[in-house]
Parts: structure tokens; sequence; C-alpha cells
DNA sequence: GAGTGGTCTAGACCACACG
DNA sequence: GTGTGGTCTAGACCACTCA
């Protein structure tokens, strides 16, 4: 007998798996809604846990899903927009900023920023831990590294660390003419202590922002800012409206 | 006895593996070089495939490795910088912008996209395929969604399809004043279409950055475009040198 | 055909949250 | 304690690339 059957192309299962849950999350859950536990959704669509949690895992990192050991999966809400223009010519902490200030220390900073400080090898910085919190949840862990000779004026009589140390840096850091910034955002993954402060277990996919604060001619600060991947949209001009997520199901592509 | 140890903390084998081969990577590998195939990695570390292909999973998400079905696992340059600031007020396809027309078809966009056009539902739009490279690697691919209405002009005796459809649309479009854009930046997974022209499986990690095209106070086209988030690092502003990568070896430097 | 990475299975145990 | 998701194992087979 003819096989009709044309080009094969074998899905992986875990594939139709995700877009077989991704239709049920539009149609028959509402945000917060909790999932089966994946023993029994596996049971249910005949497939191994491991196979099932790679569909899970998915459409976690594309922000539709919520899963937390010891509680269950839900159903996330859309992402959240998170405003990261550079037009705003502004140090940070300047104004409301939406960061609060966490801790202060001095360290060396890791060689890749040393290098965009142009620092020498092995100079200390001060580090500036801050985390921005919006709607409620931490979306952000901030590193701010700024080399000592960025803020000759800072008193070490001031607190040698904590959160008051931070905010005199930062209020130092204002004093100066700012003449302009750059951005870069690249995919990460946490690293233990942001994920801590993120509510996310280590190595959760992260988006990093990294930006040069430049004045009098030199790179005075620099910002590595990680952001939960999962949660957030990161914005840049006033498209902070903007409601359109990627994922979502368009069955009807195919009908036309 | 007394148990001197403190706290175990049980780090999970994959992460501590992570950071095991991402040293041995800084200090033991170059560019380009390959590694061990899985089987034997997996045997060296005395752990089970599934935990190594684990470790090595995080490493390519964070542009370490670059794996290929077939070939084997190789150590991956650092990421590029792609630019994609939004200052220069223009429409797609001005000038050179670094982008090639492959298609152009009409389609009804997806309800997202839809809705930042602010267009029916079940509307057609003129849809533009197009691919970025760079360092003649294929990087980022497009999705344009031009409303018909946004270029009433387009001869409809045009090839009504292909490139030099899509070329028609761009023309058209750079005839409108273009009085602003925005754009926002998030986490996906490829589709399999682009996947494939990404030159990456199913699901693989990309960045979509999605900008609105505003003139005559009105959304007049919407593109979205999906990044390799493992070779790019996407700049705002001139940052185009920026050379931080997050991971990086730089042996020499510390011999100066 | 040989060797690679990609998918999948059927189990086991662990860490964590919650009542 | 019970139930959840997270980690790990030791296999098997498949899809792909290349000599």
């Amino acid at each position: 007998m003819g096989t009709t059957q044309l080009e094969t192309v074998p899905e992986p299962k875990y594939w139709h798996l995700k877009t077989v849950i991704g239709e049920a999350l539009d149609s028959d859950f509402s945000v917060g809604e909790i999932l089966p536990n994946e023993r029994d959704l596996a049971a249910r669509f005949g497939v191994a846990r491991a196979t099932l949690r790679q569909a899970l895992e998915q459409l976690e990192l594309e922000g539709r899903l919520q899963r937390r050991r010891g509680v269950g999966t839900t159903v996330a809400p859309p992402r959240m927009g998170v405003d990261v223009s550079t037009t705003e010519h502004a140090w940070p902490g300047a104004g409301q900023d939406a960061w609060q200030s966490v801790d202060c220390t001095n360290v060396v900073p890791p060689q890749a920023v040393a290098r965009l400080l142009d620092t020498d090898a092995g100079e200390e910085t001060h580090t500036v831990r801050r985390l921005r919190v919006s709607h409620g949840q931490s979306v952000a862990a901030e590193l701010l590294y700024v080399p000592v000779s960025s803020v000759p004026e800072l008193s070490a009589i001031d607190a040698p660390s904590g959160p008051a140390r931070a905010r005199g840096v930062l209020r130092e850091l204002q004093r100066l003419d700012l003449e302009g910034q750059d951005r870069a955002v690249e995919l990460g993954s946490a690293r233990a202590d942001h994920a801590k402060e993120l509510d996310r277990l280590p190595g959760a996919p992260v988006l990093v922002v990294t930006t040069r604060y430049f004045s009098e001619g030199r790179t005075a600060a620099v910002s590595v800012a990680t952001y939960r991947a999962d949660t957030c949209r990161l914005t840049f001009g006033d498209s902070g409206d903007l409601e359109i997520s990627e994922h979502e199901q368009e069955q009807e592509r195919r009908a036309s």
C-alpha cells in the first residue's frame, strides 16, 4: 500500500508537548492557577518525567510558567516591562530610580570590569550593591563599580561599609559631570548570590545589562545589572505599555 | 570526633562541573578548539552523561561553548557586539543597515503584533522577512509587519512576493515621516523557521527585540527580530567596542 | 560506517515548603 | 509527614556530519 505519509520530520516529543501545554495554558488556565504536578502530567501525556520537564523548562524560559520547589507549577502573569532606557542623562541613584542600595564594600572587580574601567589589575573599587524592586518583586540585582579615583572627596569617616556608605558613594558621583553612557544587553546565568536575591535558583537565565558612565573623558563607573529573564521585558524609549510577549499562540496563522 | 565540616551546602554536581570546565576552558583551551566528546568527559568526571550535559548546556547558554550535532563541542569565540541602538531615526532598510531582505508575503500577524499595530484581528499585513549577517554569520532573523494602510502607494503590479516585493515595501516606508520608535528586549526561544535560518535547533535561546515605528500619530510598522543569544551581545549607544563578555580569559594580562 | 550530539526512558534520592 | 520540584543515574536509540 502506498504510504501517503510525507516527509516524516520527527518533531521531538518535548517540543510537541510544549506546544500542546502552551495552548492549554491559553485556553484552560488563568494567571496564578496551579498545574497538576509533574508526575501526574507525565503520566497523563504518557512520557517520562524528564521529557515533560524539558517542555516545562522551555515554557518557564519564555515566562509562561513559574515553578517553585516544594510548592508547584503555576501560570505566570505576562512579563512586566522594565524601563532601562538610557536617554535620561543621569547618574545611578539620581532622583527616584527604583533602585535601593543594599550594601557597599571595597573589592577588586572582575578582570572584565577592570578593563572597562581602565584601572590597574588588582586595584580595589567601591562596589555598591543595589536591588531593583518593581511591582513588589525583586527584578534585578546590580553591582556598581566606582574606582576610588572617581570619588576622591568621599570621606573615609563615613560608615566604612553598608547602605550608608553606598549612599555616600552615589552622592559623590552626582557631583561629577556625566558626559554620556552606553549600554549592552546579553544573556547570562545567575550567580549564586544574585540568584538568592532574585529568589531564583543558581544558573537561572538572566539578562545582563552592562552600563558605562563617562565623565571627564574617561569611564567613571561601570554598572552590571542582572535582570530576571523569566519575568522581565527590558524597554527602551517609551514602550512601557508594550504588550507583546512573543510566544502566545496563533494557531489561526496556519489556517490562512 | 568533632566534625569541623561547616554548613555542607550541597552544591549540585552540574554546577560544580560547570565551574571546573569553565576554568579549564580559560586555562587549557583556545578558541575553536575541540573538546573531548560527551561520553568521554562524563566518564572522566565520573558522572552520568545527562549530568555532564547539564553543565555543557549552561556553558553554551553563556556563549562559552558551541555544540553541533554530528560534529562536536568547540570553544566559542567571545560574543560579538551587535548594534541595535535606536538613536538613528531611520526606517528599516534605510542606508546600509546590515539587513538583507529575504522574502515578503501577505499574512495575518500574530495577535500580539496585531494589537501593537492596532489593526483588526484577521487583517493581513505585508510581512518582510530579513536576515542580519555579521562577521559572515547569520545573527538575527526579523519579521517586519507593515499594514497595507501604511504603504497605500505600493503598486500591486510589483512582484507579488519575494525579495523584490520586500524592497518595494521598504522603499514605500521611506516616504513616510518617521516620528519615533521604541524598543523592547526579552528572552525567547527560537521557532522552527528562525532556528533553521540561524543555524540552531528549535527552542534555542534568543533575544527578541521588538520595535515599533511611529508615523502620523500611529504605529506604522512593527519589527520582531530574534538574535542568537549565545553569540550576540546587543549594544546601545556607542558601546560597540565594549569588550566585556562576562567570562573570557586573558592570561597574558597578568603577565604585564 | 563510525562518531558526534540530541532525545528519551524508568527509575532513585534530595531539598524545600507547608500544614 | 507529605507532596512538590530539583538532581542524578545508566542505560537506549535517533539524527546528523564526515571521511
